[in-house]
DNA sequence: TAATGAAATGCAACCGCTCTCAGGTTGTGC
DNA sequence: GCACAACCTGAGAGCGGTTGCATTTCATTA
């Protein structure tokens, strides 16, 4: 049972190769007629074009690149990526492209790994999950001629394309809603360890400034994202009597709760909690976790729309997109209207 | 900047394109003067061979695919398909393979992505992550001639290579550690979803036989790995009076464990439940779940090695692992003897 | 010294598809 | 009836590697 090749396709149907070619990807010129026949012994006989074949020759492999240049740990610890590892491989399915991964493991790793992705003409183009920082590989990708987006949890760039989710306005949300909650002292657990944690930080400052708050020092404290630096930087912000705390990620609210609970404090009667990211088990600890959502899998399909678009159309101008968030009530912000289980 | 070619190279190491072709890969009849030289200009260059152009002529082109055939939800509620694509990209970047990622959505679309991907030539080799369930692509799969690995919650199969996590076993071991910690009326929330959870089931069944323990079909009760399912279904069991519950899934002792404490009760104190998966939030809820974890980076790992191997060496009998399980002991056993924060 | 063979290298035929170019056919307008 | 255009189709030259075979080189051995 060898495989087929155009040349056999042909000889069944008494067109040439590239005929055969044509009816494949639906060139215009082609007699319906031929169209059919064509068509009919395809069907019959499941042929596949020889996708090697086909990119040496067109230049084009119709596979794109996901890349994960984090360090690893923060992978299988936030639900982001899988989330956004999701969406972006719904999206290749939706447009007939293969999704191949690449999760970076260390610095020369990066170095070795977009060296490869930049020579070897394995992809047509990249979808890159940064951070904003370490982002030592932009110059190079630059240079290079490889199509790009950059998704999430990234700086803004001058002529480079990107698709975030908006991390200030969604720490403003999560801000405001305690605001108008009715809480007077609202304290940071902030991190600038990342674009995003910068972002937050700052959409926090914005509301309380837009509602003529005091901006205390006292009630900033700093995290890097794991519960146990939220544990630690609350109980540094205990002793100053905040009665509400945003936390930059859901992990670092879980971990202020344990330290408030821990102290003998309730959530959210003595202090209440916004968390951000809506990870799964935001909904599962006690008290359920109020938060701020990001549309992830949006951003991964509308970062391949682009990216496409890019591949295809020679778009000029940057697309620089920046998605909603969504704020998520539930028990630990004390303003819940509405319980699930 | 043209992408150099070996007939570049070759030109300027004065060797024909065969001869960079051998240096490039390795072939032992090369001078060690040329083989020198030749390198010398390709470091210098930074020359990389065409990926299409190779697989085209040589027929191989490491690229594995790891194909997720599970209903989109899965993916991202359950962190175990996080931790195995990790596991499994670790090992191709160590086996210098590309991973190509294959998220099934729908039954139709199985179809069609298998059709695809034994057809065009794409993939050297191929990673399931099946349930063991709904595997209706095996055949086709057996059919051809694409080496494939089986990967975690699959039924015991002859002649086909697989790597799991030892359900049976690990099943008993929290059962038994129930039974070791002094319960007397060990409930199970238990799912026949998919293989991993008939084999939990089975686990938990055994130990209570092996400890001679009466094994009451009252105290058994049936869930499908949501929260929801075993919210309810621990509401069933109430009543029998259970001391403590053993959970086919992390996520169905959460919801186990809200509804023992809507009840009423408490964890651990008036019923102990051990779960299974670890899933990071498993840490994170109150009580903290204490929990079967499986070695789910290492079967990706060693799924990659076992397809490489088939992929090169012919390996004949069947590849059937079964990697072992560990307990961790948090506080929802009642038994912990050392509590993280 | 010539025959022998192993090692090193080049030649050229693929791998299967795309795409330009040119040839053939058919249709349109005058 | 003829010129010209529009449309189909086939021939064939790549794309950039790999690899079997031929050739050259050179040390070994009869």
């Amino acid at each position: 049972m060898k495989r087929l090749t155009l040349e056999d396709i042909g000889k069944m149907a008494g067109v040439s190769r590239a005929t055969v070619s044509r009816v494949v990807n639906n060139h215009p010129n082609i007699s319906p007629e031929v169209r059919h026949r064509v068509q009919r012994i395809i069907e019959e006989t499941g042929y596949q074009p020889n996708l090697a074949a086909r990119q040496l020759a067109s230049n084009r492999s119709d596979i794109i690149g996901l890349v994960i240049p984090n360090p690893v740990q923060s992978l299988f610890m936030d639900p982001y990526f899988a989330r956004l590892i999701q969406g972006v491989a719904q999206a290749c399915n939706a447009s007939d492209q293969t999704l191949s991964l690449f999760l970076i493991e260390h610095d020369e790793h990066e170095k070795h790994t977009f060296n490869r992705l930049l020579g070897n003409g394995l992809l047509d183009g990249m979808i890159i999950a940064a951070d904003g920082k370490n982002d030592s590989f932009l110059p190079q990708l630059r240079a290079s001629n490889m199509p790009f987006v950059l998704v999430g949890r990234f700086a803004n760039m001058d002529g480079i394309h990107y698709v975030d989710a908006d991390n200030i306005h969604g720490a403003y949300r999560a801000t405001e809603h305690l605001i108008h909650t009715g809480y007077r002292r609202i304290a940071l657990i902030g991190s600038s360890k990342n674009n995003a944690g910068a972002q937050r930080s700052q959409g926090y400052q914005q509301a309380l400034i837009d509602y003529d708050r005091p901006c205390d020092d006292a009630l900033i404290a700093t995290g890097d994202f794991t519960r146990h630096s939220a544990y630690t930087a609350m109980q540094q912000l205990l002793p100053h009597r905040p009665d509400a705390v945003f936390a930059a990620s859901d992990e670092m609210g879980v971990g202020a709760i344990r330290a408030i609970t821990g102290a003998g404090l309730r959530v959210p009667d003595d202090i209440a909690i916004v968390g951000f990211d809506d990870v799964p088990s935001a909904g599962a600890i006690s008290p359920q976790l109020t938060t701020i959502r990001q549309p992830i899998q949006e951003m991964g399909a509308l970062a391949i729309e682009t990216l496409l678009d890019i591949i295809s159309d020679d778009v000029t101008e940057p697309q620089q997109v920046v998605l909603d968030t969504q704020l998520i009530i539930r028990e630990s912000c004390g303003a819940a209207h509405d319980r699930d289980r």
